[in-house]
Order: C-alpha cells, then structure tokens, then sequence
DNA sequence: ACTTGCAATGCAAACGTTGTCATTCATGGT
DNA sequence: ACCATGAATGACAACGTTTGCATTGCAAGT
C-alpha cells in the first residue's frame, strides 16, 4: 500500500504561488515577484530562470481572481460581439476590433472577447452581471439591445460602454446611463449628399439599411436633410430600405431600373450595398461612374479594391475603438467616479474616389 | 472644525459587504446570503428587504475579484493574431475566432485575445513563456514564425497549438513539439486543379501567394501536382507569384495579358487574388467566364456576393478553429500527460459557381 | 420536562496574491 | 575597523466574499 503522506500523492501540487515557492525553497513574495516582467528585476536571475521552469513545468497560473482582489482592478476588458457566424465578414467588427486590440495592448490591458449566451427568463442584467466577473471593464457590441435592456442597464455598476450601432433608433443618448461611442453617421451622411449635390446632381436616390437598424437609420436622416435643404428631396420611388449587404444593393437598383425616371447618383448607406448596386446596373448595361454615381459607408478594404474605386465616407473605426478603450479603462479605474454618461461622436470623413462624377460629364 | 473620528468622517462607507452588515446590526454572513438569489430565501424576508434596499442606496456591488477569487475561475485560452492592422480584412482570421469563440463557449472556457508585443532583446521562447502565464492554453495565428523560433519551442510545456500558415515553408510538421492544425491546402489545390482539367482547360496559369506562405506553397505543390500529372504543365510565364491581394491578382493578370498565348483557365491561390484577376481582365476588355475561367481559394463572403459569383475551395475554418479549441483544452487538462505533436487537416472542399466554364462553350 | 428538529444567524477560516516593512549579507568608502 | 549603502529575500498582513460549522431560539413531538 502506498504511504498517505500528502507529499507523496499523485496531484501534481495544483495551483498556488506558495506550492511553486515551497518546491524552490524561496518564499511566496519571491516567486510572485519573479513572475511578474515589471518586478522581475528585484530577483538575482538564476533563481528567477527557475522559478519561470518551474511554473511552466507545472501549468501554473496565477488565480486571476486573487491577483484581482488584491490589485483592486485586473487590467482585462470584454468585448461582447453578437452571436452570428457571420459578424466577422462585416469589416465593422474586425476594424473595430483591431483598433481594440491595439488601444487595450498599449495601456497594457488584456482583451477578452464573447458573445452574450442569452439564459432565457434571466433578464439582460443578470445576463450582464454574470458576464464580465473577471474584467473590469466591457464594450458591448453585440446584438441591438431592445429599450427595456438598455432601461435596465440603468446603474449598472461596472465600467460599461456602448456601441451606439447596438441601440435602437428610437432611444435618445441622454437617457442611458452608460458612456456611447459611436460614429457620426448624421454628418458623414450629410458629406455624402453634399458631395452629389455639388456634382449637379438632382434626382438622387437612396438605397439604405434596415429601419431597425440605428446606423441606417441616422444616415438616411443625414442625407434626407441635406437633400431637402438642397430642395432635391426624392421622390419616394428613390428610397429603398433593405439588409446592409451587396443583396440589399441588387434588390434596390433593380427596383430602381424598373422606374422611367431613374436618380442619376445613389447615396448607399453601406459599401456592400453600394457594390451589390453598381453590380446590378452593370448586368444592365449601366456602368459606374459614367452612367450614374455612388457613394458609399464604410470604407472597407473593397472600397479601394474595387473599379470603380468607391468614393465613401471612412469610419474611423480605429479611433473609434481606442475612445471605448480608453473610457472603458477610465470607468474601471477611476475609483469612487461615476462614469458621466457621455455621448462620443468620432467624425466620419468623405473619401472621393472614381464611382462619382458630375452629371454629364463625359469621361 | 469637524470632529475627526472615522465613523463621522465624510466617506460614504466604500464598498464592502463588512460596511453594509455594520450598518445594519448583522453580520456579513447574512448580507452575503441576503444578496445571492441562490442563497436569499435562508435570510428571513424582513431584514432581506433591508439588505436589499440598503445596497441598492448605497450603490454597493460586490467586488468581483473576491467573489472570483471565492469561486473559481473558468480557464481561458488565448489566440495570438498578428500585429498587422489589416489581419480582420483577411476573413481568414475573422472566420477563425469566430469558430474559436464559439467552440471555446461551449465548453465554458473564455477567450483571450492578444497580439505579440514581441520586446526587444526576450527571444521566442521568453515572450511565450510570459505569455503562458495568464492563460490556460495558447493558439499561435500570428506572424508566420522563423525556423528559430519553431525550434526554441521544443520542449515547451504548456498547451500551445499551432496554425499551420505560421510555419515557415520548409519544416516538416512531425519535428515540431506541438500540436499543429491546418487546412487541407493541397488537396484543396488538387481538387481545383482537377476541376480545370475536366473542363477541359489545357493552358493553365497559377496565381499564386507569397513563397514565403506555407499555404501558398502548398496550394502551389497541389496545384502543379495534378497539372504535370495531367501532362500539362504551366509554362514559367504563366506562374505568377504576388502578394495574397486583388493587386496581386491585378499585377498576375496584367502579366499574362501581354502574353502570346495565355492560360485559358486559372488557379488563384486565394480568393483576392482572383478578385483582382478577373477585374484586371475586364478593364482589358476580357471577361470571366466567357473568356477564362478562375478557381480561387477560401470561400470568403465575396466569393458568393461578387459577378460572376467565385468558384472557389471553402476553407473549413470553423470546425479548424473547433479542433484547436479542442485540443488546446485537451492539453491543458490532460494532467500529466505529454500532448503529443500532432497534424490535423481539415479537408477543404470545392464549390462550384459561375466563374468556371468548359472550354470552349458558348454561354 | 426532555429530546428533536428546524429556522435564522453569527463566527471564523479559507481563497491566492501582493505590497510594506524588516532582515540579512556583501560591498565600498572613510 | 566602522558606517553607509544597496541588493536580495523573507515574514506577514491585508484584499472582500463565501461557506462549513456552531449557536441560539422556538415550536412540536414523546
């Protein structure tokens, strides 16, 4: 029979600071000084070689929980992303993403990143409660969030930021309590029509997103405004609301090719839906620019890949990304402040590119 | 002058189930019951109420590092990806997380995101062992490693699960300590290389990656295999070898269009390159698939949004990302045991659309 | 009246890490 | 020889919750 001793046991010795000290013969401080680059120094580096062996020998970690409590915050942000397979394929997210990445790694901050199992019959501020124990901070950017989950966000405790792509159009800003970032589709929107009215244009259609969708929604106010003030309101033909993808853009110029007088430019709420337009008006024989112009939303890595080169309103994702981080970060460690609820609108600049041009030129 | 005694002292009691309890004539034990729904109904409804309210009024919210640290923590993996801003544009890695968030999730685990700030002067080996140290087990996707850095890794013991594309040509995977997954990149060659040849395609051009890739080496090696075998080996100038990019595809087709004779049909190492081919062809007045035939390579979402829609060979990138999650766990659980280096190829199959045509036919 | 059982609560020991302070020992300047 | 300096380390007390166990009443069963 094998002794009992605890020493003996098979367990490798799970977990623990003090086992991975006990086996070096050093002390605790010792090896939680060593592990950690920023008071590595402090210990004589032949010792510190084996106390790093030794962890990885063991698969040790340390508990992030204690490191937490004792440190006040861990620096670890979440992103919750939607729970659709396809999120990547839209550039938003990885651009986003991407920017959030770099803005959290040059504060030092780790990121996480998940989607939002939504438990039936728990409500989203359980869901939200359970989510993020071991962050100190999230950005959400996942599904739009209906009003009665943005009520309930009301006095939510941790540091919390919103995309504002994920509310519902019909909410205003003010009203939540949590910090928003997003961009300002109003003013690129307006860039846009601006752009085509400048060109000559007068009979501009619009081919935009889905209604439900706030960003679509803000920017067909956008270039509604400027067109009306130009006096070049559409006509109703010359709107169509669809998905946010090349489909969305096929089914809208198809529409419009049916019609007996046609916008000679289009504002495409979307790049996706800008090429899925030029691409239905070729299969017609109509090419961009020389038979009508576009502008798109995005800016995407397509936008200059393609021809016609799109011109289209840059979202300036990455600066966008680094204001979530940086006030997500704020939030998490400004000790006793509240996080004032602000609203943060990052400029979406107008890229001019080949698919405009003004009416009736010849190229 | 103020009285100075700390119970009169102006801080609203912060934080701290301790404060609560005090201020109540209870101990904590009994906050701590009142405020877990779990635990709530042991606390008699009365004084639950007053716990209640009071932590409500006093804003309190348990501190989340206790509670981990209470609790437990679930383990986390961590996916390093490039320091390249453009990696999102690439659906590759897109499609990849995506999988890995999802796999990850389903067994519990968190994901971890993270870039390499590789610091001057630490090698390979340094940099991952720091790394290792806050998560339970690693996916390297990032910057193609040099045979050096493979070679440090030996030994390493910690899970750690690399992707085949960040392998440098020339190593054969069985020398490598760790786990390795990749796609199935020659048989996907093949099998697209096949698909040209049974159309009937006998002047075939490859378009091909970086010679740097491992992925674009291998669809290389897939792809001249089934030509020389089907005795129709590409001439030299109908071997283009670019970036993994529409110019790519551009700077490959405007090669081949000074040519005498040209390739009939093409092989695009990746679905960007074949983006770029066609368009290329189109501006010298050439179209797909009247005039030529393309096969790309990854299925990525322009592949069915674009016109003509893409032949092309699916990446399985999420039951990829499934297998690493998979053994990425399996090895950081596995207690003792070695994880054995292992290869696991996701077969990569061919889908056929619009942009390949039998030679000859008229549409 | 004496168990017995149950409900409500308190006590105190973890949980694993880190920062402060004190200790030890070697070094170099006077 | 003595003190000052500094590097390397150890001892130890937090950090705020949770939970097993002990305690106290109180009601019901014998």
């Amino acid at each position: 029979m094998p002794a009992r001793t605890p020493s003996s046991s098979g367990k490798p010795t799970r977990a623990g600071i003090v086992q991975i000290a006990a086996r070096l013969g050093v002390s605790p401080s010792t090896v939680s000084r060593a592990l950690r680059p920023e008071t590595a120094h402090l210990v004589e580096a032949e010792r510190r070689k084996a106390i790093l062996d030794l962890a990885e020998q063991q698969r040790f970690s340390p508990n992030p929980g204690a490191r937490m409590l004792r440190k006040g915050v861990n620096p670890t942000l979440t992103v919750v992303v939607p729970l659709d397979e396809n999120i990547f394929f839209s550039e938003f997210y990885g651009r986003f993403l991407s920017g959030t990445l770099h803005a959290a790694a040059a504060r030092d901050w780790d990121v996480h990143i998940c989607t939002l199992h939504a438990r039936a019959g728990a409500d989203f501020r359980e869901t939200m409660q359970h989510l993020g124990l071991d962050t100190s901070g999230i950005i959400y950017l996942a599904e739009p969030l209906p009003k009665a989950a943005v009520e309930q966000l009301r006095g939510y405790r941790r540091s919390l930021i919103l995309a504002r792509s994920c509310l519902p159009p019909g909410i205003v800003v003010r009203d939540i309590g949590s910090p928003v970032v997003g961009v300002d589709n109003i003013g690129g929107a307006r860039s846009a029509a601006s752009l085509l009215l400048q060109l000559g244009h007068r009979r501009i259609g619009l081919l935009l997103g889905p209604p439900t969708s706030r960003d679509a929604f803000e920017r067909k106010a956008g270039y509604l405004e400027v067109l009306e003030r130009g006096g070049v309101a559409p006509k109703s033909q010359w709107v169509f609301e669809g998905p946010f993808s090349t489909e969305g853009g096929r089914a809208g110029m198809n529409a419009m090719l049916k019609l007996e007088t046609r916008p000679t430019a289009y504002c495409c709420a979307n790049d996706e839906i800008a090429f899925g337009a030029i691409d239905a008006a070729r299969a017609a024989g109509l090419e961009c620019p020389r038979d009508f112009s576009v502008v798109g939303f995005d800016d995407g890595m397509w936008a200059t890949a393609s021809r016609p080169a799109l011109t289209t309103v840059r979202q300036p994702l990455s600066e966008l990304a680094e204001r979530a981080v940086g006030l997500v970060i704020e939030g998490a460690t400004a000790p006793g402040k509240a996080i004032l609820p602000m609203q943060s609108d990052m400029p979406a600049a107008l890229v001019i590119r080949d698919s405009t041009r003004a009416i009736g030129t010849a190229p």
